[in-house]
DNA sequence: CTAGGGTTAG
């Protein structure tokens, strides 16, 4: 064999380009040169064999007469790259009865394991024992663990360590700021993106992959707008996942036109992701044939779609009711290369479903390769609702509830199926049934922006400052689309209540007091943004779309599925949603 | 006494 540099050539492999074989063959040559010896090889390959397999690793550990703290650091940190990263938690356990000790890199390694597998009491527990080594000054392991703590879900914990810290660096803020931001506190977010600055802090391309996310889970178009103006000054648009988020964030903010802008301007090359991310931004807004279109561009232009790929083109064929298409679709994915999974079964189930082709739907539920989840059943059970199909949304009910369901939406969408067929036996059956099940409400809220400030609205909410001028804008509202013939959907009020209670009910939902308040303090004939956490409700689309006319305002409504652009009557969605 | 640590999109 002529002549090689091992170390060399090993530095340079990665996990994924070396198979078990050749890291025994890798083995074979270095036990003829002598393991015994430390050389930087020895370490490379424990980590190799611990990422592949985790007995080999312990094999060739077992074969090292004394081995030192670089070795097994070299174990804890493959085996945290292995596909049972909790194994890389047990063997910094067993080190620690070993000889040598854990240091602070092998703290770093196990700790980078437990943000693998989501292993919060695992994390708490090298915390502690990393105090008594004396490690919990170094601010590096300070930044690994606040990072494990935000992934599996401690936010003030996380928050907590990063208070503590004496010295901090830009990774740190990243470390938090993302945290947060993945962790659904957008807000804090936010706020400590801003305080970052504020403290001289340069903010760089992770820092802003963070501050977008927050961005476009809010909808703050304006906190975004300046962020990707910073981002054009700092060059920081070289970078293919700063343009994803920022195509992302303008999609959620409302505004797919400025995404598309940027889609189609950037200085770097596109990635898969930058073209879901597109994709995806055009079924939100309802935009079904863009959506297909841009899905075949992409194939075009060399890159193969993935699953992501087509959900997203599912999804927006779904938001445009086009069945055909999304069919196609569906059915084309295999031939692709690409496997559905319980997303892309959903979605079509979905579609047919709204289509009324509910028996197609629950033919495909039933012959699917994998167990159908709760979200498919609700899928089906929403279809059933609108279709009016009490016998198949009493069989679809029944699995919902089975799955441990105890929203209450589910309920109401049930008893919404009786009340329509105006079987008021069973919808009292199912009201007790939700009485003695204690079940979940989520509540619904909406708001929007106005000047730069957020205003959140409840339902029948009296907490705002100016409610008595929203209250009375209602009012007027209401007296207005009446004489253009809007007669109340009171079926969407659950509750056995007299039908002026229902109006009284439906009058005041989240969505219409945002979008009162949008009326009475933003200038006349400019448009209104509304974002709500859950799906607008049929009536509120109703008084939108008149609204819309009456008043001369376009109005942007964000549910939790999609946007409603509303605009002189109509809506982007062609009530379809 | 080798080299090895933290933050990153759909």
């Amino acid at each position: 064999m002529a002549f090689v540099d091992v170390d060399t050539l090993l530095q340079k492999c990665t996990f994924q380009s070396l198979s078990l074989l050749h890291i025994k063959q890798l083995h074979a040559h270095l036990t003829t040169t002598g393991l015994s010896r430390f050389c930087p090889s020895r370490s490379k390959l424990l980590e190799l064999c611990a990422a592949a397999a985790a007995s080999y690793a312990d094999a060739v550990l077992r074969r090292i007469p004394s081995p030192d703290t670089n070795d097994w650091n070299a174990v804890v940190r493959g085996l945290a790259h292995s596909r049972q990263p909790s194994a890389s938690v047990t063997c910094f356990r067993v080190m620690s009865r070993a000889p040598h000790k854990p240091d602070a890199l092998t703290c770093s390694f196990a700790l980078k394991a437990c943000a693998r597998a989501l292993a919060w009491s695992e994390a708490t527990q090298i915390h502690s024992q990393l105090i008594r080594y004396g490690f919990e000054a170094d601010f590096l392991l300070q930044t690994t663990l606040l990072d494990v703590y935000a992934k599996s879900g401690d936010l003030d914990n996380a928050q907590q360590v990063f208070d503590e810290m004496h010295q901090r660096d830009i990774a740190s803020w990243n470390a938090l700021i993302a945290g947060l931001a993945q962790g659904s506190r957008p807000n804090e977010a936010l706020e400590l993106f801003k305080r970052m600055k504020l403290e001289g802090w340069k903010p760089n391309e992770v820092t802003v992959l963070g501050a977008l996310s927050a961005c476009s889970q809010l909808g703050a178009a304006r906190d975004g707008e300046k962020i990707w103006v910073y981002i054009r000054g700092e060059k920081l648009d070289l970078n293919v996942q700063v343009c994803n988020v920022v195509i992302d964030m303008y999609a959620k903010c409302g505004f797919v036109d400025k995404a598309y802008w940027v889609f189609e301007n950037m200085s770097c090359c596109k990635s898969i992701v930058t073209w879901n991310t597109m994709i995806m931004a055009l079924a939100m807004h309802g935009d079904g044939y863009r959506a297909i279109e841009l899905f075949e561009q992409m194939g075009q232009a060399g890159v193969c779609p993935d699953d992501v790929s087509y959900l997203a083109a599912l999804c927006g064929c779904n938001h445009a009711g086009l069945v055909e298409d999304g069919f196609r679709l569906f059915n084309s994915m295999e031939g692709c290369g690409v496997r559905a999974n319980v997303k892309h079964y959903g979605s079509v189930v979905d579609l047919l479903g709204r289509a009324g082709r509910l028996e197609e739907a629950f033919g495909i539920v039933n012959s699917m390769p994998m167990v159908p989840d709760v979200v498919l059943w609700q899928t089906l059970l929403g279809a059933c609702k609108t279709h009016g199909n009490v016998d198949l949304a009493e069989q679809v009910s029944r699995k919902v509830v089975e799955m441990g369901s105890n929203t209450c939406g589910d309920f109401i969408l049930l008893s919404n199926v009786y009340a329509a067929n105006q079987r008021w036996d069973d919808v009292g059956r199912v009201r007790e049934a939700m009485k003695n099940r204690d079940v979940k409400k989520i509540p619904g809220f909406s708001y929007t922006e106005v000047g730069g400030v957020i205003h959140t609205f409840v339902n029948g909410d009296q907490n705002h400052s100016s409610w008595r001028d929203i209250y009375r804008k209602l009012e007027e509202v209401r007296f207005r689309i009446e004489s253009y013939g809007y007669v109340p959907e009171t079926n969407y009020v659950l509750h056995d209540i007299g039908q002026e209670e229902k109006e009284n009910a439906l009058s005041y939902h989240s969505e219409k007091l945002a979008l009162a308040f949008g009326l009475i303090s933003t200038r006349e004939g400019s448009p209104i943004q509304v974002i709500k956490n859950l799906r607008i409700c049929g009536d509120c689309h109703a008084v939108i779309k008149l609204v819309s006319k009456i008043y001369g305002r376009e109005i942007i409504v964000r549910d939790r599925a999609r946007f409603h652009r509303f605009k002189e009557g109509l809506c982007s969605c062609r009530d379809y949603w």
